[in-house]
DNA sequence: ATCGGGTAGTTGAACACTCAACAGCGACGA
DNA sequence: TCGTCGCTGTTGAGTGTTCAACTACCCGAT
């Protein structure tokens, strides 16, 4: 009664190493980001996000949607990211639900401070070590298992900051 | 004095829909985990891991080693794990600092139990979504930036259980 | 023998994320 | 007007990870 397919060992070879990779390059990012700019990085996401919005503000649960974080979680960073005076939060005008958080300057410093470092792990991580075919196939392979995890979006593209 | 070799434009599409990818793909793993088996994806390597080693046991750092885990990670971790009566810590015989996980008969159980549904789940949302050539470059992708990291290791295949 | 440096593993605090519950407000219909 | 329902955002508890000590032990050198 398995019905299950299960690998085969080519595809389980290329699924550990995927999977080891994913981990070992999060943590390098991550490390990266901390050891330089203390900020882990889904908190360098959301001022990047944010970078990029008109006047540098964002209702929460758009920036939410924008990074695929649940509410709570953005409610917990923005409160950190509020301690660390990168952002404010201020009452939204049209709805008395909802809360704006607002990239402050020191955010915007903080976050071109950041910039740097982490576009340079990033490139010489990741892109340094790919020919361009290859990074050309990890594009497309990126676009075909995000379309299958659900009715998707965050796909428009952020410019500017990587 | 910005000597930053900064993203291009296709380099930055690649890579925002690249860490999106990551990032929900590692998600709904977990969630699938923790919904159908009550386990973190993290605890179910560890207990994969433990279940191809001879005599279903390993030592601690052996362990961590093979999971790319700090030694702290990997002690909270099978604290976690004993109480779930998963692994039994034992001493080990000739160094008498260390100490030896064991998997338990209850915890093959439950990895047995939780493989199909993981398996599954990593297949429908990899596998059938890419072609055969997409999947032998993933896994070139994945060597060369894995070998950028450092040094590195746990690249010898685990067989079985995905 | 023992001293010193390195290794193995554990611990507790701090941090990040999840989940469930909650308060506050908007929108729509009776 | 008044409910009701749904949406927005926050909160607190529980879980997992990291970081920095710390203990206990092995090993090599003097």
């Amino acid at each position: 009664m398995d019905d299950t397919r299960w690998l085969t060992d080519a595809e389980r070879d290329v699924w550990r190493t995927f999977i080891t990779m994913v981990g070992a390059f999060g943590d390098h990012l991550d490390k990266q980001l901390q050891r330089d700019s203390a900020m882990p990085y889904t908190y360098y996401e959301i001022l990047v996000v944010l970078s990029h919005a008109p006047g540098r503000a964002l209702r929460m649960s758009e920036l939410a949607g924008l990074r695929g974080a649940s509410r709570s979680r953005l409610s917990h960073a923005v409160s950190r990211l509020e301690e660390a005076g990168w952002v404010e939060r201020r009452e939204c005008p049209t709805d008395k639900r909802g809360s704006i958080a607002v990239l402050t300057d020191e955010g915007f410093a903080a976050l071109a401070a950041a910039a740097p470092g982490h576009v340079t792990t990033v490139r010489e991580a990741l892109f340094d070590r790919l020919t361009p075919e290859q990074v050309a196939v990890l594009g497309q392979i990126s676009v075909a298992v995000l379309d299958g995890l659900d009715p998707d979006k965050c796909l428009p593209g952020n410019r500017e900051l990587g």
